[in-house]
DNA sequence: AATCCGAATTGATCTTGGTCAAGGCGCCGG
DNA sequence: CCGGCGCCTTGACCAAGATCAATTCGGATT
């Protein structure tokens, strides 16, 4: 637990801070945190008072929920720049809905809930910035309980490695999975076991190649065309 | 399609327009219009450029998802004083994420999202209290992906009721449904079969009474054990 | 290189909830 | 009072994905 502004200059230009004036910065810097986490370490538990949100610099964080009986599921996965927790400010009794947990030895910025909120009064534009970004968040998750409810496991996978191919060129591409299988079915809602079949399904037709975690698509057509042979 | 300010009198106390002065409501009424569906009726379709943001005066509307081979998922049902796609407004590129349809004969009005931006850019307080509401409709979807990923239909279904039960009391307790069963089942991911098995299951139990859209509920703590004797 | 250990794969079987089809019930119009 | 038409329920069967149980793979350590 470490205070480093040195290490934050990256962090002016995240964009929860775009428009943000140099005090006001300086105001939320000051009242900010590096912490560092090892693999499996609890930054904080669903249910929790929630008095930060948080930016991870380096490393990953899960974003977990467990049912009663120890399963997990993960909700989302958190590398360098991206930030957490930061909708459960506005509610007005913050308790963390879901746990984070570092996969990996992680360095993660904490932000006062409290300091960020009396900037916002006095910034209209970073209000309707952050109303913009939640607004984004919410609709990935109706997209997510839309393919839950809606489609099959194998879809899940497809419209998932889609997503991450890079956009643009036809040919031959590749997607580096920066998670284990484990981690990728959970976030999928589905098994190991089943991920496994479904990866070696695809494979068997030629939609994509495995090696590890690099997987090789040859033609983003021929992936998107397993949507309609398995409905 | 009428412009019927005289019938909104009872809007002004939404929490939308808590704190809006008497001008800025003026200026959002005079942009709005009171409208009739049928039922069955679509408002708008999932992916429609979104200029409008509504509130439900009398009626039901259903907000649905469809898969491509048509079967539907309905994402939330809204009775009079809810609002909908206000969430909507404050993306980049405004398109519906979901349809909605009315359920039965509604009166709703449609309100100007450029409008309501244009007040919003002028109070930060309304801002904030906006920013709390879509917290909570984020919350609400989490909740229901983690229903969705890590419960079974009684779960859910048990789960629904007991959301419902007047608090409080520890007595025999009613819940009348306002929804069809098929409403119901879609609404808790599930088939009309299955619902119907789950109550006639909740109900040789005795932990519940059916009587058509008349639930009895003898004993919440019994309701609520049911959670554990079906894992 | 040999070993070890957790992660990933594979196969066999089971369970939950879905599908399909056949009644039953309620409600409305005649 | 009687049909008829949806909706709901019930039963028999099915399928996707989970579970359980071996292997096998990979990569770190010695």
């Amino acid at each position: 637990m470490t205070n480093a502004l040195s290490d934050l200059a990256g962090l002016r230009g995240h964009h929860l801070f775009a428009g943000l004036s140099p005090q006001q910065m300086q105001r939320l810097l000051t009242a900010s945190h590096v912490d560092d986490y090892e693999a499996g370490q609890v930054l904080f538990d669903r249910g929790q008072p929630a008095q930060y949100f948080f930016i991870v610099l380096d490393g990953q964080v899960n974003l977990v929920l467990y049912s009663k009986a120890g399963e997990e599921k993960i909700v989302d996965i958190l590398g360098p720049g991206n930030s957490f927790a930061e909708a459960v400010m506005f509610m007005a009794a913050p308790g963390y809905p879901v746990s984070a947990v570092a996969a990996v030895r992680s360095q993660v910025v904490r932000f006062s809930s409290r300091e960020y909120l009396a900037i916002l009064r006095e910034s209209p534009e970073t209000c309707l910035r952050m109303l913009g970004h939640l607004s984004q968040r919410l609709h990935m998750r109706i997209r997510e309980i839309e393919y839950l409810t809606l489609e099959s496991a194998t879809h899940r996978l497809v419209r998932l490695l889609e997503g991450r191919l890079p956009s643009g060129d036809t040919g031959p591409l590749q997607i580096t999975l920066q998670e284990s299988r484990q981690e990728l079915a959970s976030r999928l809602s589905m098994k190991p076991e089943t991920l496994s079949r479904i990866l070696r399904h695809l494979s068997d037709a030629g939609a994509i190649e495995v090696h590890g975690r690099v997987l090789l698509v040859p033609d983003r057509m021929k992936l998107l065309a397993m949507l309609d042979s398995v409905p």
